[in-house]
DNA sequence: TTATGATATTAGAAAATTCTAATATACTTA
DNA sequence: TAAGTATATTAGAATTTTCTAATATCATAA
């Protein structure tokens, strides 16, 4: 386990950890989308969800193709939905400790 | 899938995504260590890693409790294990296709 | 070939993160 | 109880990230 190694694993990281871009990327969860249609489901500036789909792009985790006017992004790596689903996974364990705690301490 | 979730997802991510955060993980991923043992093997500052261990506990990750006069911490959530074993998949899998273009490209 | 629509890029301000250095806290031992 | 050891906390400087506003690029339609 090298230096580069830690490095590139938290570049992937920091790449996915924004609220915004897990929004986009749940957003194209399903299916390719033009930024046009992102935009509309986003409420923010356009250059803003430009840069943060530019960050996911530079980890190749979307990919983008030109149709037309348009720019069409999709998911390349769906390893992303594994890795979300754990963490997830972790949040909910994590609540119903909480939860369990709160009982214990009676109230 | 609401505002909340994103947040804590990326909060989530966010505490994973810094290379000595990684390595502290990596670290205590086969036993409790105290701090003392931690900070021999990474050659940084003891506040910077006081530091970077609130981080990692502050979202559950990992979990500490006192022996005398040290402090024993370990990882309380191994599903960062399986999340990270998922983004080394990825980042293998982005260096072969790398690797591959180049063969097309004919270098 | 000009105007328009879709998207990217840039510059710079604002906010958040990270690091270092100094200090505080808590336990142990003399 | 004083001194030493282990760790946490704080303050502030340096760096990085994020956002907004303005501008650039590029394909299409007129």
């Amino acid at each position: 386990m090298n230096d580069l190694f830690f490095k590139l694993t938290a570049s992937y990281l920091k790449a996915l950890s924004h609220p915004t871009r897990l929004k986009i990327i749940n957003i194209l969860k399903e299916k390719e989308l033009c930024v046009c249609v992102i935009l509309e489901k986003l409420d923010l500036e356009q250059s803003n969800v430009s840069q943060h789909l530019r960050v996911l792009k530079e980890q190749n985790i979307v990919e983008s193709r030109r149709d037309g006017s348009k720019i069409m992004y999709k998911v390349k790596d769906r390893n992303v939905f594994f890795i979300l689903n754990k963490i997830n996974d972790s949040l909910l364990k994590q609540l119903s400790e909480t939860q369990d705690q709160l009982k214990k301490g009676g109230l």
